[in-house]
DNA sequence: CGCTTTTGACCGGCGC
DNA sequence: GCGCCGGTCAAAAGCG
């Protein structure tokens, strides 16, 4: 992590400033001394820098050894209970094998989950500085929903009516607030306008539109403008796509996606996710921050809001920023805050159970950062032989673990003894 | 002509 | 039971 580094390099540019300082009303000897002393002072303290860096990035390799145990001890737990209530298997497979060169099926909503996947061969989601991506065979959530649709087409129900047996639970949705100056946000899929109403609260008309990229397809979104802020546009997703999308459709379907199923594995933290990408990986060392996925549970709608309008001003204790990012969905640009991790002991444990959370509850959130990182690498969505694969299997998933841990190894390495601090070479 | 958008009507859930 | 409100329908209008 470049925290300390950083620290580091900036003590050595500074000794070299005051190195560098003429001394002109003393003896030549004097400022050999002078001088001498100087650079013994510079030397410990950077010394006591990269020795910190050293400790910070020993914490961090224990951390990141503890998301992939809690991972997998949360995998191993799922299998538990996937395989007590047998409702797993409810695979939607791809029927047009044409279609996948182009198309990548993802699936808004929750219950996706590691067992439930079919394994799709590709190369490990380590790779993504080079992004070779599988093609998804999508996964259908829940045999609940699976019999709620299917229900729903006997008896011509409208899809978008569908309740849970259980009671008055409606399907999670996902709000996404972006800056944005378009009438809607173009998120790659095809919606055709169905309605529009004034809601209470906010002056601002809200639109509703079905997804029409497949004739049935259940998904709709709701658009409406902030109140406070009218440059904020709040899209709100609802329900699954029971199709492949375009390529360019999955950056915004798989991160609503990935707060969906987060909403559904009934996680009920708020905080950022922030990584980085290598030098060399075509991600010049830079530093992403996924901004605050936040839940408001209503008891008819639970609701996940990513607000990617906000370059994450609740996150106290971060000691540096960095400009915000911005990653380009379609035409509107979503911006993404940048930052590092916490000092040492204040507050650490709780982004670490919050990154291990993200990661291991979630497979989707890993395709997520897939498609994110594609995304903001690629400067664009990826390309057509670039695939997605959504359908990460156990060992893709550790790919993504892996290819994080060897980051924060190498990172750990390059602030080493022997290697310079990022950016200062 | 076919598709999309607009807009008033309608329906169902929920609170009082 | 009633009224409010969010969400959807469907006919009419608009557009290419």
């Amino acid at each position: 992590m470049p925290t300390n580094n950083s620290t580091a390099a900036q003590h050595v540019r500074n000794s070299d400033k005051l190195v560098d300082d003429p001394k002109t009303s003393v003896s030549p000897n004097q400022t050999d001394q002078i001088n001498k002393k100087k650079k013994e002072e510079q030397l410990e303290s950077t010394r006591a820098a990269m020795s910190e860096a050293r400790e910070e990035n020993e914490r961090l390799k224990t951390m990141l050894a503890q998301i992939v145990k809690d991972y997998q001890s949360l995998e191993m737990h799922f299998s538990d209970v996937a395989k007590q209530e047998g409702t797993i298997n409810t695979f939607l497979t791809c029927k047009n094998p044409a279609e996948e060169h182009e198309l990548v099926s993802l699936r808004l909503g929750s219950g996706s989950s590691a067992q439930e996947r079919p394994k799709v061969g590709s190369r490990a989601a380590g790779e993504l500085g080079n992004l070779t991506l599988g093609l998804e065979c999508k996964t259908e959530n829940s045999s609940e929903e699976t019999a709620t649709k299917g229900e729903a087409e006997k008896t011509g129900r409208r899809v978008g009516d569908e309740v849970s047996p259980q009671g008055h639970v409606k399907r999670a949705r996902v709000s996404v607030r972006t800056r944005c100056d378009a009438p809607t946000m173009n998120d790659g899929c095809q919606w055709r306008k169905y309605g529009q109403k004034i809601a209470k609260g906010n002056p601002c008309p809200r639109a509703y539109y079905r997804c029409t990229v497949a004739a049935g397809c259940p998904v709709r979104k709701q658009v409406q403008r902030c109140a406070e802020d009218l440059s904020i546009l709040i899209t709100t997703y609802e329900g699954n796509h029971n199709h492949p999308l375009p390529i360019s459709a999955t950056a915004m379907a798989s991160t609503t996606a990935a707060a969906a199923t987060m909403l559904a594995s009934g996680s009920s933290y708020s905080a950022g996710l922030n990584f980085s990408l290598p030098n060399g990986s075509g991600g010049d060392g830079r530093q992403f921050f996924l901004t605050n996925p936040s839940i408001a549970s209503s008891l008819s709608h639970p609701t996940v809001t990513l607000d990617l309008a906000n370059p994450s001003p609740s996150q106290p204790g971060r000691p540096f920023s960095v400009a915000p990012r911005s990653l380009s969905f379609g035409g509107c640009h979503l911006t993404y805050g940048g930052g590092h991790f916490r000092q040492p002991g204040t507050g650490q444990n709780t982004i670490t159970d919050t990154i291990a959370r993200a990661i291991s509850a979630d497979p989707s959130f890993q395709s997520a950062l897939a498609v994110a990182i594609t995304s903001y690498v690629g400067g664009a969505v990826p390309r057509r032989e670039e695939q997605l694969d959504l359908g990460s299997s156990s060992s893709q998933k550790q790919g993504v673990l892996g290819y994080l841990q060897r980051e924060l190894g190498a990172s750990g390495s390059r602030s080493g003894p022997n290697g310079s601090p990022d950016g200062d070479e």
